[in-house]
This record gives C-alpha cells, sequence and structure tokens, in this order.
DNA sequence: GCCAACGTTGGC
DNA sequence: GCCAACGTTGGC
C-alpha cells in the first residue's frame, strides 16, 4: 500500500534530466555509496549512539534521485566526514530504510523547509543508514586522492560536490584496504 | 575566510 | 527557455 502510494506520487516529480548526466551512474548497480555528514553537525559517532538515522536534509535532485530510486537495503555506505581538516571516510554504514518522504520538508519550524513540499508532493526523499563499523585509523581524502586506484572516484572528480555520490565496489574494496579492513569481516 | 564550481531562482 | 544574480558546498 505505502508504496504503491509513494510511486504514484514520485512519478510526479521532475529532476530525472539530472541522472542524465551522471553517465557513470549506470554501472553502478552494485549498491555501493559514500555520504558526507560534517561531524559537528553529524558524526558516525552520532550514528553508533543512535543505532540507526534518517538521512534528512538533502535538497539536491541528483542526491534525491539516487535515494529515491536507487539505494537499497544492505547497500554499503562510506560515511565521509566533510568540512574537517582533515575531510576522511570515518566508517561504513549500511542501508536499512529505502527512500521515504523527508518530513522536514513539510516542517515549518525546520532549517530543512520547503514552502513547495506538501503530503501530496514531498518532493524530498531519505533513506535511513545504520553504522556498520567506525575505521580505527579513517582515511583522509589526501591518501584517497594520493592512491592511483582511486584517480576515478567521483570524490576526487574535480567540482564533484554531490553528497551522496555511488561508489563502484572496486573502490569501496581500495578504501577498505587502506583503512586496513577485511572486506569479508564486514 | 577565500573562492571555484556548482545548482537554483526568477525576470524577461 | 535563456541567463544573470544569488546561494551553497567544501577543500584549502
Amino acid at each position: 500500500m505505502y508504496l504503491m502510494q509513494q510511486s504514484s506520487v514520485m512519478s510526479k516529480m521532475p529532476g530525472n534530466q539530472y541522472v542524465q548526466r551522471l553517465p557513470t551512474l549506470g554501472t553502478f548497480m552494485t549498491g555501493y555509496w559514500l555520504m558526507k555528514s560534517e561531524p559537528h553537525v553529524y558524526p558516525y559517532e552520532q550514528l553508533v549512539e543512535d543505532g540507526k538515522t534518517h538521512w534528512d536534509g538533502v535538497r539536491n535532485y541528483q542526491a534525491r534521485n539516487m535515494m529515491r530510486d536507487n539505494m537499497k537495503i544492505g547497500d554499503y555506505v562510506l560515511f565521509y566526514h566533510s568540512n574537517f581538516k582533515p575531510p576522511h571516510v570515518a566508517g561504513i554504514a549500511k542501508v536499512c530504510r529505502e527512500g521515504y518522504p523527508d518530513h522536514t520538508a513539510q516542517d515549518i519550524n525546520s532549517k530543512y523547509y520547503d514552502p513547495k513540499a506538501s503530503a501530496d508532493n514531498p518532493r524530498w526523499i531519505m533513506v535511513d543508514i545504520e553504522p556498520v563499523m567506525k575505521f580505527d585509523s579513517f582515511v583522509s581524502l589526501q591518501e584517497i586522492k594520493d592512491n592511483p586506484k582511486c584517480e576515478d572516484m567521483l570524490l576526487v572528480k574535480k567540482g564533484q560536490r554531490l553528497s551522496i555520490q555511488p561508489v563502484e565496489e572496486f573502490h569501496f574494496r581500495i578504501v577498505l584496504e587502506m583503512a586496513g579492513v577485511d572486506f569479508n569481516q564486514i
């Protein structure tokens, strides 16, 4: 029932043109992502404390579309701390609930309030994630930039600001390797 | 704090 | 539907 409701609402939404602008998206079917959070707003440690969280406040169509259409339960997430010195991947999370309306868009008291959002057209979408593993030693953006195996990662592409990005399994494995984590133990 | 590189808005 | 102006992101 809920899914039917959601799909009928979502089909009205604009924004599919953004997917076209990420030509690589179609090749990312493996279910690995990177999500950015500013640690002074919501650090990985808070996710551990909370047990899980809903990823509210995303107000970018491209990122929304990925949460709406592509992120599936069980997908792994590199939890990235942006606006921190140094910026880094702090650990791994995974998707535990697929896309559903971001209620903060309809909350007039929220800083994420969007007057164009309504019950009929929620406009913004979120997923839930839960912690999997905090890295003992984080993997800095510089380390990723310095690793030739990561040169094709969206994260290190010039002008790439998306707060949610698809990650290839290969790169996911490389980042784990840099963190000293065995892929088979997660 | 700077600023490049975006993305969004709204007048026309 | 163009595009200038404005707002945001996020590394440095």
